[in-house]
DNA sequence: TCTTATGTAACTTTTCGTGTTGCATTTATC
DNA sequence: GATAAATGCAACACGAAAAGTTACATAAGA
């Protein structure tokens, strides 16, 4: 698998699932198609369950589906689900050495917070029901 | 230094020498300000230099300093010089496995480029020069 | 000619995401 | 109840990419 894929992972899974919302798949199962580990479906899956997209149903014919309608979750659901943060660093802000240096740095920063408020916003215009019209 | 500093490298640099624009300093000197080393200090500033943004000299009594006036600089100049491509991958497109997976990602793909040049457009209306005003 | 600077290649170290193993827990089915 | 099949989670191994380091060639002023 690449790097950074959590956000490829979700987006495969749940264009599968919006397909037909009405098969629970395990985890194996989807990295199987996946091509990955099902650990590493787990651990990407569980933020979108933690987010209240996905259900996790355990033991016997358990796994994976959608906790919404396909229109109900958008982009940006996902996006926000895995605390992924592409644009500004989800930065632990250091200590501010010297004055010159910060002026630059904080425009900067102000920019990609800008930035990644406007990402998300583009987002949430596209849900899962898009995939139905292909 | 933390990850991915060189942007934060380039701008603490670029932010001094805005402000003394006659000065030139050698890479050892920025690498002891900056806290780094010299021959990364060299890496980073290559990269504005083959962008035209700073000049090196060789030799006894060299060193970096502006190529243009701090008010000729812009950060776009200098996040376009340094191949950052924060928002978009700079992708190596990959093999389109299946067809379902394509489809919400190509979705995202096209809102990270619309992003990645929404962000270049902010980056591109603020220049060194701002640095004087504070 | 010597000193001081950049330019660059090669290697090491660090960091972080992914992959992997192992086991506890939960739940349907026999 | 026992068993099989699933998630949940912790701990570790692996690999790629960025940063740091060493070494040396090259250039230019003193």
């Amino acid at each position: 698998m690449k790097r950074n894929s959590r956000l490829s992972l979700a987006l495969h899974t749940l264009g599968h699932m919006a397909v037909d919302p009405d098969k629970t798949q395990t985890s194996a199962q989807i990295a199987g198609h996946a091509g990955t580990n099902p650990v590493v479906v787990r651990r990407v899956l569980g933020k979108l369950r933690d987010a209240g997209l996905l259900t996790a149903e355990k033991g016997h014919s358990g796994g994976w589906r959608l906790a919404r309608q396909p229109d109900a979750i958008t982009l940006a659901d996902v996006y926000l689900a895995l605390d992924e943060s592409i644009v500004a660093p989800a930065r632990a802000e250091d200590a501010p050495t010297c004055s010159v240096e910060h002026v630059l740095q904080r425009k900067v920063a102000t920019i990609l917070e800008e930035v990644e408020h406007n990402l998300v916003e583009r987002l949430a215009a596209t849900s899962l029901s898009e995939i139905q019209r292909h």
